[in-house]
RNA sequence: GCCCAGGUAGCUCAGUUGGUAGAGCAGCGGAUUGAAAAUCCGCGUGUCGCUGGUUCGAUUCCGGCCCUGGGCA
């Protein structure tokens, strides 16, 4: 009994991959499942560039724009997420059609999760604690807990030093010790994974003039109901690409001439490093090259043949 | 037309008392296991405007030309 592979489709923002993902879904009997770490978040369709309600019309979505700002997705809430909507889609003879800009969330799927129990806040709260007297104290600390792990971390990535740390503290375990044994979501052979992969200039181009048009379709409105909220500017949604800019251009901190540089620049870095992912992470993964949606169509098609 | 200032990395500039040059920003490469649109690490990518001259050697000194500002007409 084998079963349909689920497709999974990735790229850099701004590559097309919503389209596509509904032209596949189409193709293929299929629902989409949202593997975008922003379009999660339901207060920013436009910053996030969530597919409108019309793309949504005729194609079930899943987890897209199902958390509040206020709330934090993370990998493992999402793995767990994905795979339930995944057996959901498959259990009523629909195909699974995944498709985001988040690297690390497709890795979840092809090459597993460590198993590392939740975090009480005790523990992260102290963790924090230490990141407070500076990386070199937190690296200390982390080193202790997992002498191996931490040599792994590079510089003063206070992010991974910390969940070291809190880690080790919550568990008495190295975190790196959690690491190795997982098991894939998803099996080899069960899936079937796609990269857009543009021209980069030509996708820088893309960048730029989207976020014109996401200025124009009220994204300034969008940041102000989330500024007006207060939330904390540490929580996930808030460091959306565009949104710190936005809301700086409202407090006067810059002009719009410069927010809009910054968060445009600040795209075009965030699409430069899914490049480096998807070229070294995913570098067996079929390619699709073109940013032209109906040229992209037929790359994709072209993959379809062979396949039941 | 004349006078002054300037032409050095993609941009803004520094510098070499003559030994082919370096900062910031931009850019590029990499890492990535519950914040990942996050977080971090690494890397100067160059006809020193063009062309003659002086010199062992010129981006640097001298002449001519071109270009860009500003001023005077």
């Amino acid at each position: 009994m084998s079963v349909p592979p689920v497709w999974l489709i990735a790229g850099p923002t701004a590559s097309g991959k919503t389209a596509l993902a509904i032209h596949a879904a189409r193709r293929l009997g299929g629902e989409v499942v949202n593997a975008d770490s922003m379009q999660i978040y339901a207060d920013i369709p436009v910053l996030s560039a969530a597919p409108s309600l019309d793309e949504q019309a005729d194609i079930p979505h899943h987890l897209f724009g199902v958390l509040d700002a206020s709330e934090r997705a993370s990998v493992g809430w999402w793995a767990r997420a994905a795979m339930s909507a995944i057996a959901e889609i498959r259990s009523r003879g629909k195909r699974p059609v995944v498709v985001g800009g988040t690297g690390l969330y497709f890795n979840a799927l092809t090459d597993g999760l460590a198993e590392v129990p939740d975090i009480p806040a005790q523990a992260s709260q102290a963790a924090a604690r230490i990141a407070d007297r500076g990386a070199d104290a937190l690296r200390i600390e982390a080193e202790r807990h997992d002498t191996e792990g931490a040599a792994r971390v590079l510089g003063d990535d206070v992010q991974r030093l910390r969940r070291i740390v809190e880690v080790g503290l919550a568990t008495g375990r190295p975190l790196s010790s959690f690491h190795g044994d997982t098991v894939p979501l998803l099996q080899p052979g069960e899936w079937r994974g796609v990269v857009i992969e543009p021209d980069r200039e030509a996708l820088y181009a893309r960048i730029d003039a989207r976020f014109d048009r996401m200025l124009a379709a009220g994204a300034l409105d969008e940041v102000a109901a989330l500024d007006r909220r207060e939330l904390d500017p540490e929580l996930p949604a808030m460091k959306a690409l565009g949104v710190p800019q936005l809301i700086a251009l409202r407090k006067g901190e810059m002009t719009r001439a410069e927010a809009e540089e910054y968060a445009k620049r600040e795209s075009r870095r965030y699409a430069k490093r899914q490049y480096t992912w998807f070229r070294n992470r995913c570098a067996d993964w079929p390619r699709i090259g073109s940013l032209d949606p109906v040229t992209a169509r037929a790359e994709f098609d072209a993959l379809l043949e062979g396949e039941t």
